[in-house]
DNA sequence: TGTGTTTATTAACTTTGGTTTAATAACTTT
DNA sequence: AAAGTTATTAAACCAAAGTTAATAAACACA
């Protein structure tokens, strides 16, 4: 049996699991389940993936890659400036992280490892055959490739003169993405004592941008006020 | 045994479950350990507490009260404007955060939940002894005073003419507080390839700060360049 | 102070589910 | 076709969460 055949079992594996991760999530998703689902037997998952976790490092590795083609797609475009690029990636980004529930929770959970690898003694808690993954390895690569990605748009939007010059592209940019997943995790329709607060990404969303340009653009217009549909308190 | 001692001996098996998260993880603490470390027998902490989860979930109750005296305490601050109110506890925050690296873990993965909760479908996916659980309930409470918190303090700087009138305090506090989240999860020392990045706290939090404000305030200080010590490429 | 009742506590048991193993089948190479 | 390598399975293993049934302690109240 060639590589070929290899990869392909291996994909058939994983398509299993994803479609069991997203439907009932990487806790409730039994290892049997997923052998059944791919009509093999246990053992044989654990011939090609090392354990549990590599396989969803396998699953967070394909989501990560998916968000990349954002990013990508976002920078490839012709005609727009760096803001509006930016303007585009957000609302790409977030788009992706609704659509891709489950995928964008893998990638939350890969950064929260990284955290984790970053820090000398911190790393020690991380399952030592999951470092030596070939997807945790390729995670480190294309997360380095989305923030890069990004550093160039917005580096293009202080060229163009869309972006204040004064910014500095690597910390303004990480800001960015800071926001975009606080955003992520926040949003949602917030449900307290019964009703439904309308903090709904569909109210957030243009306040959330038009709050970020004015951060980034010189100039604050400030007569245009948010939209408002619903009120706390 | 009256309730008194019945909360007593909750309480030594929370300090020890504190302790070994804090130690180890959750993932990593065993619930043998926990009883051991209590000294006391497994089965007892059973009685006290409906599973694991139900145990993690009283110590994410501790965590977030503690992050609402972090609210509180800035809130009670005496003769400061909204916007330096706010700057306050954006540094307090991060300060916890920091400071309490399980507890703001635990905060996070509570606020994760809060995502599916929020969700009608999602929410079937959450252990339905959780959502029953007090330490569950009380949690939304907890959340929802510190949003109540971040809100009142937006309010005051746009009655004190330090934030931007036009802004609704409502959106405006979730995406500062969503920036601070993102931040908290983006930031710590970058490594890539061997080589540190200096994508570090210490240097992203001054212009972390500095694009908040800029974002809050009616004007901008073009003239201030962000204070950077290293770069990316 | 004795008795019935509720609450606390334990040790031993059960179950669940991730991981290993040892044996076998299939395919490759020479 | 024999030897070696890779793929595959069923069954065993085992760690750790969770349950149970029996007992002890506390309590109520007559």
């Amino acid at each position: 049996m060639g590589a070929q055949e290899r990869t392909q079992k291996e994909k058939l594996i994983l398509d299993s699991a994803i479609k069991l991760f997203i439907e009932k999530g990487y806790q409730a998703t039994k290892m049997d389940e997923v052998a059944k689902s791919a009509k093999i037997s246990k053992g044989l998952t654990y011939f090609y993936y090392k354990n549990k976790e590599d396989l969803y490092m396998a699953v967070t590795r394909k989501a990560f890659d998916g968000l990349k083609d954002v990013f990508r797609e976002v920078y490839r475009t012709k005609n727009k400036n760096g803001m509006e690029l930016l303007v585009d990636l957000v609302q790409k980004y977030v788009d992706f992280s609704h659509k891709n529930r489950m995928f964008y929770e893998a990638i939350l959970n890969f950064m929260g490892m990284l955290n984790l690898y970053n820090d000398k003694e911190l790393r020690k808690t991380i399952d030592p055959l999951i470092l030596e993954s070939v997807h945790f390895q390729k995670l480190l690569d294309v997360h380095h490739d989305c923030g890069k990605i990004g550093i160039q748009i917005v580096s293009q939007g202080i060229k163009d003169g869309s972006i204040r010059p004064e910014l500095q592209p690597e910390l303004t940019f990480y800001t960015i993405w800071s926001m975009l997943i606080g955003y992520e995790r926040l949003s949602g329709p917030i449900n307290y004592e019964g009703k439904e607060i309308k903090i709904h990404v569909d109210n957030w969303r243009p306040g959330f941008i038009r709050l970020m340009q004015d951060m980034l653009k010189g100039t604050i217009q400030a007569s245009r006020p948010q939209i408002v549909q619903g009120s706390l308190f």
